[in-house]
DNA sequence: AATGAATGAGTCTTCATTCAT
DNA sequence: AATGAATGAAGACTCATTCAT
């Protein structure tokens, strides 16, 4: 397989660096492959296209992304324990990879609607997890039960999305894990002030 | 003021169909020209050049945009009101233009990143919005009083656009306005269990 | 009609030059471009492509080629003075454009397939004016009856085309006109000794 | 010697089918390989690069196929007889290959000159061939005494190679070798009405 | 002798922008 | 003010060939 061949890494890595440094239009297949230290064509061993590297890269950066945050919430014993600790760890991940952070929250969204439908498939899995967590929470009577789940998880992302990207947009001047705290309590208890 | 002229609104409408329908990458200057009933060049007698076309649309579309949801809010009382016809009206108006919420919500986000710089620059005038409305409701304690402000508005934002965003690449195959009750509530109570 | 703007005639001709200068497989689009004296975008304003250049390339040559020699033989009363005529004037025009000569013999051939069918679309004009002259022979008694025309009129054009692509690949090194005599001499009496 | 090792001719007949098959410009070095059952950097060591394949491909089987012409029309009698026989076992041996009859009729034309000029040097062999069959029509005053044989020769070859192009054109649909005594005739013959 | 992973040169086409009319 | 013909820069991908094993 492919994917095990050292090169494989190299050119994914390679193209997280030239995207975050030179942006989505600026990239080109070339700059990439000199990056990754192998010739143009070599590209195209191991990618059917310019698209694929996209594609594989934001697989392969989320698989492990995704991954990291279903271990780590599995050992919190309560929903909203959980719930916190997928918001650090998000933050997290995206806070120690700038690179990285760069290509997910602005570069990759320039690519065009396909490419973002396919990027939208790979998120369904974290979609999945934030599921999970929301029905614990209704099960343990934690969370409201009425709750449409559909929406639920859309906007927990979204609140995630939106904070991960100001950041990066800030050009990452303050510090992001700082802000779970918060918006984990914001996802949770809302504006409202608490009814005694 | 080239602003009032009738062609640079000819023109403006005829790049948000053109591009809701062909998308950003296909979305040609000589088609926006076409379609605008105009020539190629008589474009550049109104814009500076492709991305003054888009970053006007922008302003045009979402000052009109924001003026409404202002002009909605005002009348309102309280700040949980007034942040419900906020939720409401946003949903309201991209419901309402087809057209207007794909290029907004998708085709849009494919631009340079320094287009969406700009476009950020136009969206602080609705950050700045919901600011008021949440120091209100701070003021009014009905909000808790010790909210990351900043951080509160981005994710009021990241909630609304990530719901709108979803309705529209699910086709906007359901009723959006219909979630703003939904939204609203987890705005103000979040996923909480009332306490009694 | 683009056909009738002089840009059309100009890269047409261009083309030619440059195909039998260069070779086919040499002739980039920018070259024919500069030869033309054009940008090599104004190229894409008369034709879709490449391909394109080429059979219009040979639609033009060859309508002029096929009409002047619809024309000489006309003027001509029987069939073997038209059947002479048609050779004389296929060599004469030919020997009188050698670039032509060449791209039309050698270059045009190395084309792909597909474009080759088109060519011979093209050819089938001719093969009519060589069919009608043969029915006309057959008429007056001159030519056997029994003939199969469609066979007879691929000969009549191999022998032709056959000699010509030799001269062209002598490099032009004997005089192609002068052996219209004994080509429609072997096309009307064949090798044989004439019996008594 | 290279040509007598299995593999050689291994390669030469995977080349036939491979053209036939995709046509000369989608016959890539690694196509032939595979279907030759060797690894790409095997063809190299036997040809030494992949236009000699193509020109190894012409010697070898329009050897062959001059041979069998040869072998045929020598245990005839008369020149006229021989000619016949030449057509008849140039026809016969095309038809019954058809992958070859496409590869030369058809595929190696796209060729460019250079390799043209290399096929051309091939066909020199099979030109002395009818250049001896002319000659003893000559001497048996069969045929006119003042033909040009140079061109004559031409002619000849130009004849059976147009009727055979056409056929492979028109997808092999008739039956090329009954097309033999006609085309001998008019070789012979002429269009011309016999003078009593 | 045989392999096959790696190389890297080479080109058509699009489209934002200009400017003579 | 308006036109639209002309411009020309820029980049993904293929594939014949090599060479370390």
């Amino acid at each position: 397989m492919n994917k095990d061949k050292p090169k494989y890494k190299q050119i994914i890595d390679a193209a997280v660096v030239v995207i975050a440094e030179n942006g989505y239009h600026s990239s080109q297949v070339s700059k990439i492959a000199k990056k990754a230290g192998v010739a143009d064509g070599t590209i195209y061993l191991y990618f059917k296209n310019k698209e694929d590297i996209l594609v594989s890269l934001f697989q392969d950066k989320m698989g492990q992304f995704i991954e990291r945050i279903e271990h780590e919430t599995t050992s919190k014993q309560s929903a909203e324990e959980k719930l916190f600790t997928l918001v650090e760890t998000h933050f997290q991940q995206l806070a120690a990879d700038h690179h990285l952070a760069i290509v997910t929250q602005l570069e990759l969204r320039q690519s065009n609607k396909e490419l973002r439908y396919k990027i939208n498939n790979v998120l369904k899995g974290y979609l999945a997890v934030i599921d999970n967590i929301v029905d614990e929470g209704i099960r343990e009577k934690l969370f409201r039960d009425h709750l449409n789940r559909r929406l639920v998880r859309q906007l927990i992302f979204g609140m995630m999305d939106e904070a991960v990207t100001n950041w990066v947009m800030k050009e990452q001047r303050y510090n992001l894990e700082e802000q779970a705290r918060d918006v984990h309590s914001l996802m949770v208890y809302g504006l409202a002030q608490p009814r005694s």
